[in-house]
RNA sequence: GGGUCCGUGGCGCAGCACGGAUAGCGCGUCAGCCUUCUAAGCUGAAUGUCCUGGGUUCAAAUCCCAGCGGACCCGCCA
């Protein structure tokens, strides 16, 4: 007997059984869907229904005696997983026939292999799953870093979820922030760069906007310093003394790249003015911006690129913010606004009226929001004609939905309102269907002990740093634990641990929960990380691989032991732990899984022998169990992007 | 001021979508386990007003309301 979800099976009789057994004593009572409880402790059974608590009042009987009437009306010969049904303290409580249901569970899973676990949607959509999308002005840092193992997690469990799923990286070249580094690049010559390229561009970015920022403030202090009052010029040289701080801290960091941008740039009055007229042109598609402009930002995705792919993400599209606007798709969006009785003129700029649309289409219970709420509007143009960040995303989503049924955007929760607004824009648009299938997969911040990362500050741990120190951390380990190992395959094993590593820690976290970065925390090697549950893994290998021998004809009624069985459970539960993380969202789900499913196995490991068993049966049946766990922490790691190592 | 999210042992987290029996786990602390299948492991001990107060319910960490604390947002930045 095989099932692709067996708990599901198991719990699909427990429904037939307690609705029959309703149905025979109380006909006239209704129930639309059964709910069942995971009792806190085996005697109880492996499911639990409380129906009786709710029956008990409309009925006015004690549910102590209704639930025994009703576990007593069920005929269990009917069902085969059913081995007993139990009447205890008003819950109606069914135990599994382990015997049959680890021979199904264990069966199913060697049929399955690498695909168990991994149920298929009855509604196959294609998705697009926007995610990292960092703007390309300096390496990615480790607040930023969350977004693409978050990203890449989802969509991985997406595709296994059977949808056709795309990941798209927006690349973000229109803001002026793109001119504010293409104009530092290309004060210094448009140099090559002389180590990792998105590093060598945020120093210039990094220097090129404090530098600019400087001058801007010091002219406004000329311009106010006689006529505004006090506190206001305060502020200003407040705001000096900040920046000054931060030079002081790059002129020590880079003291060659600042002094070269600092003589070309230091005193350069027009640097404003010049970096306006470059965003200008750009966005108007004038040939030497776009080249120069495409430059530097194609330097710092090369970099970007070599990070990724060192930790295993990829992408199936690249998009160019600025491609929307040179195709004209932006002013398009901006003229059928402009059609709709939700834009209006304030001040020479385009202003969209977010809280009429939602009025309008009353569509705040809908969004959540309360109905005295006001969404505040969106601004679409600036007073020079240019688009601004949310209308050329309105741009982009209709785009994206051209290409997709549903749209998943991993973006940070600070931009819950822009989000907010884009739908509400769609809506406008007159595509309310687009905006129902467009989800914001919001994420909290990642910041450091006592500040928030900066990289207009140039203050921020880079993700290549965190992932270099962990691999080494990990050789570290390896070299250690495991001495006997070739330098290469200490090497290798240390890549993936130490990857592994990082990337469990970053998804493992409920993304709604901010999360203080510490080295502690991404570079845990013990219980509840990607090294120990591979480390159970390659533990479990390493057993079968010294038992040599196929487990063909095993007897599974001889696992009779509470660990033996808690582990059956939890293999047979992977495939609802896998339905919950992909309807849901949350990654998480399947890293708790394998720490806590390698959490019973090497309980287990620790008390009975498997190879050493006796008789053979049962050492057959203790193999087959084992292997079942080493294909289920496989499959689990996979979705999460982690390996699944067979020695270490 | 308004909005969104978060609040669970000393620290870091799970559980909350779908209310159910004794609230789990890791770190740290203390006491143990390697001539036995990988000790990146295991066993045991101590540690809790589940932010506070109301409400709903047979039943609330979980749902609702109010408050407190923290983060973020409310820009012609992205």
């Amino acid at each position: 007997m095989i099932a692709e979800n067996p708990f599901a099976k198991f719990r699909n009789e427990c429904e037939e059984a307690l609705a029959h057994a309703l149905k025979k004593i109380l006909p006239e009572i209704k129930v639309e869907a059964f709910a069942f409880n995971k009792p806190p402790n085996p005697e109880f059974g492996q499911l639990a229904s409380s129906l009786c608590f709710e029956l008990a009042k409309k009925l006015n009987q004690k549910p102590v005696e209704l639930a025994a009437h009703l576990a007593g009306a069920i005929d269990k010969r009917k069902f085969t997983l059913i081995e007993e049904v139990s009447a205890v303290g008003g819950y109606v409580n069914f135990h599994v026939d382990f015997a049959k249901f680890s021979a199904l569970t264990l069966q199913s899973i060697r049929q399955y292999g690498a695909t168990y676990g991994f149920i298929k949607t009855e509604k196959p959509l294609k998705i697009i799953v926007e995610h990292t999308s960092v703007n390309p002005l300096h390496p990615i840092h480790i607040g930023q870093a969350r977004n693409p193992m978050i990203g890449d997690a989802v969509a991985r469990i997406l595709r296994y979820r059977g949808h056709t799923v795309f990941c798209h990286y927006y690349i973000d070249d229109v803001g002026r922030q793109s001119s504010v580094v293409a104009y530092g690049y290309d004060k210094l010559g448009r140099p090559q760069p002389d180590e990792k390229a998105d590093h060598f561009v945020g120093k210039i970015y990094t220097i090129t906007s404090c530098l600019v920022e400087l001058n801007r403030l010091r002219r406004e202090l000329e311009l106010v310093k006689a006529t505004a009052p006090p506190d206001e010029v305060a502020k200003i040289n407040r705001q000096i003394d900040e920046w000054m701080s931060i030079a002081a801290e790059l002129k020590e960091k880079f003291p060659l790249l600042f002094e070269k941008l600092l003589e070309k740039i230091g005193k350069a009055e027009d640097a404003e003015d010049e970096i306006n007229r470059l965003n200008l042109a750009y966005e108007n598609g004038q040939s030497e911006a776009m080249k120069l402009v495409r430059e530097v930002s194609e330097l710092c995705l090369k970099g970007f690129r070599e990070t990724l792919e060192r930790v295993g993400v990829c992408y199936d599209s690249w998009d160019w913010e600025s491609d929307l606007v040179w195709s004209g798709q932006v002013s398009e969006v901006l003229q059928r606004l402009k059609a709709t009785p939700f834009v209006y003129t304030e001040g020479g700029v385009l202003e969209f009226d977010a809280e009429r649309v939602a009025r309008v289409f009353k569509l705040k219970a809908k969004l959540g929001l309360r109905e005295d709420y006001e969404v505040p509007p969106l601004t679409l143009t600036r007073a020079d004609g240019t688009s601004l960040y949310t209308t050329r995303d309105v741009a982009y989503t209709l785009w994206k939905f051209d290409r997709s049924d549903k749209v998943i955007n991993v973006i940070g929760m600070e931009q819950s309102l822009a989000q907010l607004q884009l739908k509400l824009a769609l809506h406008a648009l007159g595509y309310g269907k687009c905006a129902d299938n467009l989800v914001h997969f919001a994420y909290n911040l990642v910041t450091l002990p006592g500040y928030k990362m900066s990289s207009r500050r140039g203050r921020y741990i880079t993700f290549d740093e965190v992932l270099d120190e962990a691999v080494e951390r990990a050789y570290a380990e390896v070299s250690k634990r495991s001495p006997q190992l070739s330098e290469e395959e200490k090497r290798e094993i240390a890549r993936f641990v130490g990857i592994g590593a990082v990337r469990y820690a970053l998804v493992d976290v409920d993304a709604a929960k901010p999360v203080v970065f510490t080295w502690d925390r991404v570079l845990n090697f013990e219980t509840n990380s990607a090294p120990y549950v591979q480390y159970t893994h390659a533990r479990a290998c390493s057993i079968l691989r010294k038992a040599a021998r196929e487990p063909v004809e095993a007897d599974f009624s001889l696992l009779k032991e509470p660990l033996e069985r808690e582990l059956v459970l939890s293999l047979a539960g992977f495939p609802e732990t896998f339905i919950d993380a992909a309807e849901y969202l949350k990654p998480n789900l399947i890293a708790d899984f394998a720490n806590a499913l390698a959490d019973k196995f090497n309980t287990f490991y620790n008390a009975l022998p498997v190879i050493k068993a006796e008789p053979q049966a049962l050492s057959d049946a203790r193999l087959a169990l084992t292997d079942a766990i080493r294909i289920a922490l496989h499959n689990a790691l996979n979705i999460i992007g982690v390996v699944a190592p067979e020695k270490m």
